[in-house]
DNA sequence: CAACTGAGTGAACGTTCGTTCATTTTGTAG
DNA sequence: CTACAAAATGAACGAACGTTCACTCAGTTG
């Protein structure tokens, strides 16, 4: 399949959709946000949309990619940032959560739609996070941690407390690099008091 | 308003509308559950739901308030059984796990259905998960912890991790009661490693 | 036996859903 | 100016949704 020609034609508009389609799978979820809630927030008709998408779940399977490349970029930029792998996650758990409750869907729906409950998609999505997933494996990977510590269920404890985070964060609360460096603190140091603490 | 006499009729009727519809809605989610379905299941015609209910919205308040009940009326036996505050908080997070993971659905679908998302109750779903997360408070209130540690996000990241289980967690997994442990563990000595570790 | 009650029926209601498609509009290239 | 392709229309489709309601039916109760 030669691409000899590169597509010249507007790529914007089918952004666009995917962009509306976020927001609003991000507030409303996927089953509480409509065709027709898509295409009102476009400014079209419900048709428009099936000359970009196959179906309502392509469209999501179209959120997510995105969703996950940009969580994934932004994740990457600090993974290797250190040299001392506990900064490196630090820094890669703020920006998790800066992509994740920022003012753009995208993220949000990656951890808001579970990928079991759109069946006819559930295995691209499920790979797309796994895809993500892997980061903070690597991640932890690089601690040296006490031994007998269970790495696997480490990361798990860390990934729910930031998607958590989803649930509960409102824009008046604290800044987002001291929340990560908290969880971060917390999980490398613990929160016990100590004999010699101040 | 007196209730001088008892009610003697069947209470078993509208519990089992309930149950199955605590399983559904664990399984499906609320939007993904019809009523049809919910009646199907108990071999029933769709109209006689509102029988025992005003509407779909009244039967997931009905299903909340069960798992609410349950889960904290676990997490209580737990809450002052030992007199180490840690050993209490890990027994209450096992329980909350057991609840969570357990075969019956009412306490996943606490977790699981945002009480933002059925706008009709909204405000009492919201209520009722306060009602629970409480408990939490409490507990680690009665932590001794490092100074300059910030409680309500220890509450918020230790029930995100607990939560997120319901996404990973499957029966082949670690003991319950190893997982609770491992995760408050964590937070309470941190998982790096120190000096004079074996 | 008659009156009553609560549970359930079965069919229908109005609405909304995802999706289709022949047709029109729009924009670009020869 | 013409030709072509992409984008969007607008109306409609069948299906599924939550909900209603006059009714039957079974099981107490006096």
């Amino acid at each position: 399949m030669l691409e000899t020609v590169q597509k010249t034609t507007d790529l914007s508009a089918r952004e666009r959709f995917v962009t509306v389609a976020a927001e609003l799978f991000a507030r409303n979820g996927y089953d509480g946000t409509s065709i027709r809630d898509i295409a009102r927030e476009m400014g079209v008709t419900p048709g428009a949309v099936y000359a970009h998408f196959v179906s309502k779940a392509g469209l999501l399977l179209a959120v997510y990619k995105t969703g996950v490349e940009r969580i994934s970029s932004a994740v990457d930029e600090e993974i290797h940032a250190s040299t001392d792998p506990w900064t490196n996650l630090e820094r890669a758990c703020w920006r998790h959560l800066e992509v994740l409750v920022a003012e753009n869907g995208f993220a949000k729906v990656v951890i808001r739609v579970l990928p079991t409950d759109i069946e006819e998609v559930a295995g691209e999505l499920t790979t797309l996070r796994r895809q993500y997933e892997e980061r903070f494996r690597r991640l932890i990977d690089a601690l040296e941690l006490r031994a007998g510590t269970n790495r696997n269920l480490l990361r798990l404890q860390l990934l729910g407390a930031l998607n958590w985070t989803q649930v509960w964060y409102r824009a008046e609360h604290a800044d987002l690099a001291d929340i990560a460096h908290a969880l971060v603190e917390n999980l490398r140091r613990g929160t016990e008091i100590q004999d010699g603490d101040a």
